[in-house]
Order: structure tokens, then C-alpha cells, then sequence
DNA sequence: GTTAGGG
DNA sequence: CCCTAAC
């Protein structure tokens, strides 16, 4: 008998997630139909809830459950020896380990009459979609009831692999406590975290610890918080122990480790091993703790949505939950290394000190950047987290969608950069900008950037005695005055007479047109500028300035400027003379009229170039099916860019440029001029 | 300030 | 093109 109840606990248990699951889907849930029955084979038994789907009242859907009862290996074991009826044979998984997966959720429509009908697919279908919504949700949630809740363990101690610890602990630990005490104590159990539990002790559930998704297929019946919630009889007891890890030896823990993932591990790290196996053992999917508690067959709701209540801040250490939804994520079995990996991963971020937590979302995203994450993020990528952070308190959620990549840093550790919060409310973030000298603030978006070279400013300055007002100008420019209309002499290439001479302030009153900023509006000295030099080279042109949505939300200027064939050439000169490499010295000399690129963008030019040239060697076959989209590259060009990149290759780079002057310049001059 | 690379 | 990390 006693096993049978231990049964109904853990079927109850299980599926009480479910409904937690159900609920958050807002969706309405009957418990009237719930009822714990065993099953016409004594072997398992099945649970059943209706739940009334948001559009059909009369469409009664429920969620089965069935316990399967006899299974062999560990829990099987211990099963028996509680004295259940054993059904050993009755189990159809053969290895030990799928044992440990006993519940099966069914899906069945409830007649009128009572009777129970198997679903359609459809419907099946239909509710499972809701319940694969909810995983994160679940997630999520389990994460803090594992912390808080927590309750059956089982054994997570050497020798008693996982059900028989439920049995144990049902007998001997804290023990007995019925109905209504039962809730009593819940109800302070749950909201509150339970600081202990966190750091030694962890709550083992009672099962192995995988997860696996409600619907498919078995599903481990026991969660560990869950127990918290479940006493559809009084006299249900209480799973609850705390099996202190801390306590146990490397070999034990070794063991302990056996008996939960069933494999051996090398791993010497106390810390690691105990990670893992609380990890393991807090069957974090199927939890839910606070939300529901069985009553009588009843089913009461606890709390209101707390999912994220729980957490206040006791809970500050993730390792219990990052554990947490590293197994869920994965394959029951699988936990390996992979899994090792992302669970160091996890361990780190533990010791940020500074986390916060706003119910595991974050964490969720956390992990799955983790699971990735190879490279530090750069500190752009920083930022933007934390424009996203700073806007987010609008209660809009980190969407998982955008998956900020795989920033392993915690959102929260991020550093913040200078930010003043306007008065709407939104975080502007500026950066210090010193113009001539004087420092000043300007929104961070309109940074200057790129090809204006402060001496350009310096220049100016010089044009306009009054520093202090040209300073005061380029700051509102910068705040954003935007004019977006301009003569944009679209980008054409400049043709224009090179003497050095004539044109020798060219570049510097040029470039600020061609800046970045120039949408912003730099127009005014601009203008100021060319009056005196009207000439102008020409690259005043930002038109082909583009903002384009940054997923933060921000947006970003990005011009594109389509390299001209005129360009290309005069970046193979360059390269041809100088040396590829040689990058501002190309730029310098060879693009002096062209102060729009900039010599990194002569260096990603010219690594297209090859890439280009090399790729398609035979130049004829691949490029014609679609080849018309950039400015097709002449062939005589790529050719080029061919054997300048066999000269390098071949010829170191401070050599180079000697030889190639001695080799190509000439030849080179002479195309250039050809086309200049 | 440049260069090399990844994004 | 944009950003960084390294030089």
C-alpha cells in the first residue's frame, strides 16, 4: 500500500506540472475530473485532469498519466522492495537507465459519460504545441522551485539510486507531515527561498535526473519540488531530505555520480561532481512546486503566478539553476561532455558576484549562449546588452528570439557604459567625445567615426577662429540635427586633377562631408568649408547612408558605398606598389582624393578582391548564373589582384614593397593613369 | 595609429 | 562595413 501512495505522490507530482504548465497557458483547468486511478494492469496506474481548452468548454481535453509501475533496475529495485506490487517484468525498457522514465503522458478526450477516449492526433497535437510553448516557462520555473521547493530526494547518497530514495526519505526524514500542516508549510516554504538548500544541500529529486518534454513519450515521474505541492492525501508524507553533498567524499561522489548518470566519471573536482549530480538529481522540467497543491483530490492553487516570486534574492547563486535547465535541455541520456563543458560554463558565471536575477529568463538565455560561446564578447556586443537591458525595464521581455548570441557573461555583469537617462525614461548613452580640446557629450549613436581624422576638426577650427562656437555647432550637429537633406554627389569617383598643391587642404575640408556624421549634420560647416573650396572632391555624398536596425533595437548608420571600378584599380596600384599591407600608406598616396575609405576599408577591399580572384580562378563558368548583383570585376583586374597576391605571398612584406616598386611600378602607374 | 581578422 | 585585439 505504501507504495502504491508513493506511486500517486509521484504521479500527482508529475502531473501537477503539467498543469502548472496549462495554467500558465492561461488556459482554464478542470480538476474536477481528477482522480487517481489505478489502471486495470497492476502495473501502472493513470492520472487524470481535464483541462478545458480557451475555446471549447465542451471540448474536454485531459492529460494521462500513467505510471508504470513495474520496471527493473534501480528504481525497480527499490520499488519492490517497498513493496509494491514488482512488475518487473511489466516494464518494456530494457536498459536500466530508460527505466528511470516511467510516466507516460496520454492524451484523452473525456466523454460524457465519463469514459475516457483517446485523442486524435490533432488534438494531441494541439496540447502538446501548448506544452512545448511552456518549456522555458517551465524551465524557468522549476529553477526556482528546485531552489526553494525542493523536497524529495532521493537518493542522491551513494547507495540508494533514485526511487528508493523517495521511499527512504517518505519514511525516515522529515517525515510525516500530513494534510494540512502539509500546506501550511508549504505556503512559507515555497515563497521564501530556503537559504540552506542552495549551497551543501541539494534537493535530489527523486528520479534520475533527465527531463524530457511532458508529452513526449516517458517522462520522469518524480520532480523534486514538486513534492512540496502534492498531497492529494492527507496522509501523504512529505519527501523531503537535504542530502548534503558537501559531506561526502570524492569517491562518493563518484559514485553518486554513477548511480545518477549512470556513467563513471574522471572528473576530480568536488565542486564539479557535486554541480553535476545535484544537477542530475534536481529533475528541474517536470516541477511544479508552488503553484498547485493537491488536496483531496482537489486541486488548490497556491500562489499566484509566482514563477519569478520566488526569487528573492536567497537565491542569488544560478549554479542550481543553470544546472537546471542544462539538463533539461538536453537529451536525457546525453548528459556528457558537452554537457560538461556548458556546466563549467556555468560554474563560472556563478561566481559573478554581481547577478541579479529576473526569473530565469535571463538564465535561459544565459545557457544558450553558453552552449556556444567561444569567443569573449567584443565590447560592442557589451554594450548593445546593455542598451537592450536598459530599455527593457519597459517590461517587454529579453526576446529568446534574438538570442543575444552566445555572451556567456552574464547580461548582468556587464559593464555600463556612460549613460544619462533622459527624461523619457530611455537610457541615452553617450560617450565622451573631446572636440578641440574641450570635452564634450554626444550621443553615443551619432559617434563620429571614420575618416575624420581630429586634425579635420583642427583644420576647421582654423577656418573659424571662434573655437568655442564651432565647437558649440558640432555638438548640436551631434546631438542630432539632422538635415537629411544634402547634395550628395553620389559617390562617384573623383576625378580630379592632382596636384598636390591645389588641393593640398583638400582632404582635410573634405573629409568631414564624407564623414559618417554628415547625416547628422555637419552640413553647416561643411557649407562654411566649401565656399572656400568649392571644388570639392566630390565625396560630400552620404546619401547612401542607411540606418539599419541593430537587434538591440538601435540603430545604427551604416553607409555603403559601392567601390567603383576606379577604386578597385587604384587599390590594386596601391597594393601593387606599396604592398598589400601597407594599408595607410596606400591610402595616403594612392586614395589621397578619396577620403571616404579609410585603409581598413582598402584592407577588406583587398581581401575580397583575392577572395575573389582566387575563388573563381576560372573566371568564365562560375560567376555567370548570378554574378550581376555587385559590380562584376573585371577579369583583367582579379587577374591582377592574382599575381600581386602571388608576389606576396612569395615575397615577404617589408621586401615587397621594394620589389614591387621596382617590378609593378611602373606598369601600374601606367594602367592608373590609363584610367585616370 | 595601424593592421589583421572576425562578424 | 563595423569592431576589436594586437601590435
Amino acid at each position: 500500500m505504501k507504495k502504491l501512495k508513493v506511486f500517486e505522490n509521484k504521479l500527482e507530482r508529475s502531473f501537477s506540472s503539467q498543469i502548472s504548465l496549462l495554467k500558465k497557458k492561461s488556459l482554464k483547468l478542470s480538476f474536477s475530473h481528477f482522480k487517481l486511478s489505478p489502471n486495470s494492469s497492476q502495473s501502472s496506474l493513470s492520472i487524470s485532469c481535464t483541462i478545458a481548452l480557451p475555446g471549447a468548454e465542451s471540448n474536454q481535453q485531459s492529460l494521462i498519466q500513467s505510471y508504470v509501475v513495474g520496471v527493473e533496475g534501480n528504481d525497480e529495485a527499490k520499488l519492490d522492495e517497498s513493496g509494491v506490487d514488482k512488475t518487473s517484468s511489466a516494464s518494456p525498457s530494457p536498459s536500466p537507465r530508460q527505466i528511470a522514465d516511467p510516466v507516460v503522458y496520454k492524451l484523452v478526450r473525456v466523454q460524457g459519460d465519463g469514459r475516457l477516449v483517446p485523442a486524435t492526433d490533432e488534438e494531441v497535437m494541439e496540447v502538446e504545441d501548448l506544452l512545448e510553448g511552456d518549456k522555458s516557462e517551465i524551465r524557468i520555473v522549476a529553477d526556482d522551485r528546485q531552489t526553494v521547493g525542493c523536497t524529495s530526494n532521493d537518493g542522491s547518497s551513494s547507495k540508494n539510486p533514485l526511487l528508493d530514495g523517495s521511499e527512504g526519505l517518505l519514511q525516515s526524514e522529515n517525515a510525516v507531515v500530513d494534510g494540512e500542516k502539509l500546506n501550511a508549510r508549504l505556503e512559507e516554504t515555497v515563497p521564501s527561498s530556503t537559504p540552506g538548500l542552495i549551497d551543501g544541500h541539494i534537493n535530489q529529486s527523486g528520479s534520475v535526473g533527465e527531463c524530457s518534454k511532458p508529452l513526449d513519450g516517458p517522462v520522469e515521474s518524480v520532480s523534486s519540488a514538486s513534492a512540496v505541492c502534492t498531497s492529494s492525501k492527507p496522509d501523504f508524507s512529505k519527501l523531503k531530505g537535504e542530502i548534503c553533498l558537501d559531506n561526502l567524499s570524492i569517491r562518493e561522489l563518484h559514485e553518486t555520480f554513477k548511480a545518477t548518470f549512470g556513467r563513471d566519471t574522471t572528473v576530480k573536482d568536488k565542486q564539479w561532481l557535486k554541480r553535476r549530480i545535484a544537477m542530475g538529481l534536481t529533475n528541474s522540467c517536470d516541477v511544479s512546486t508552488s503553484s498547485f497543491i493537491f488536496r483531496n483530490n482537489k486541486l488548490v492553487k497556491k500562489g499566484e503566478e509566482e514563477s519569478c516570486k520566488s526569487v528573492d534574492g536567497t537565491f542569488a547563486k544560478d549554479s542550481v539553476v543553470g544546472a537546471v535547465n542544462d539538463s533539461c535541455r538536453d537529451s536525457p541520456v546525453s548528459h556528457n561532455s558537452e554537457m560538461e563543458d556548458r556546466q563549467i560554463v556555468s560554474g563560472k558565471r556563478l561566481e559573478n558576484p554581481s547577478m541579479e536575477y529576473d526569473c530565469g529568463s535571463d538564465d535561459l538565455l544565459t545557457e544558450q549562449r553558453a552552449a556556444k560561446r567561444v569567443r569573449k564578447p567584443t565590447r560592442r556586443y557589451i554594450e548593445e546588452l546593455s542598451e537592450v537591458e536598459s530599455r527593457e525595464y519597459s517590461g517587454r521581455l529579453l526576446s529568446s528570439a534574438k538570442n543575444y548570441g552566445q555572451d556567456q557573461t552574464s547580461p548582468k555583469s556587464r559593464v555600463m557604459p556612460v549613460r544619462n537617462v533622459s527624461s523619457d525614461g530611455r537610457a541615452v548613452v553617450t560617450r565622451l567625445d573631446s572636440l578641440g580640446g574641450s570635452g564634450v557629450q554626444v550621443p553615443y549613436v551619432s559617434r563620429v567615426r571614420r575618416s575624420r581624422p581630429r586634425k579635420n576638426v583642427m583644420s576647421l577650427m582654423k577656418f573659424h577662429p571662434s573655437g568655442t562656437g564651432m565647437a558649440a555647432k558640432l555638438v548640436k550637429k551631434a546631438l542630432g540635427v539632422r538635415n537629411s537633406q544634402r547634395d550628395n554627389e553620389s559617390g562617384g569617383e573623383v576625378l580630379i586633377a592632382r596636384s598636390a598643391s591645389q588641393h593640398f587642404q583638400q582632404p582635410l575640408t573634405a573629409a568631414p562631408g564624407k564623414d559618417a556624421l554628415s547625416g547628422t549634420g555637419m552640413v553647416e560647416l561643411e557649407q562654411k568649408v566649401e565656399l572656400k573650396h568649392t571644388d570639392s572632391s566630390g565625396d560630400t555624398s552620404d546619401d547612401n547612408i542607411v540606418t539599419v536596425p541593430t537587434a538591440k533595437g538601435g540603430m545604427r548608420r551604416k553607409h555603403h558605398r559601392a567601390w567603383t571600378l576606379g577604386e578597385v584599380m587604384k587599390l590594386v596600384d596601391g597594393v601593387s606598389m606599396y604592398g598589400a599591407g601597407r594599408w595607410s600608406e596606400i591610402k595616403r598616396l594612392a586614395f589621397a582624393s578619396i577620403s571616404y575609405r579609410t585603409s581598413v576599408d582598402l584592407k577588406d577591399k583587398w581581401r575580397n578582391l583575392l577572395r575573389a580572384s582566387f575563388a573563381q580562378t576560372p573566371p568564365e563558368k562560375g560567376m555567370n548564373s548570378r554574378k550581376h548583383a555587385s559590380m562584376p570585376i573585371p577579369a583583367s583586374i582579379l587577374l591582377r589582384v592574382r599575381e600581386l597576391a602571388k608576389m606576396h605571398a612569395q615575397v615577404p612584406p617589408n621586401l615587397s614593397s621594394s620589389k614591387l616598386a621596382s617590378c609593378g611600378g611602373r606598369s601600374v602607374y601606367e594602367t592608373r593613369s590609363g584610367y585616370l
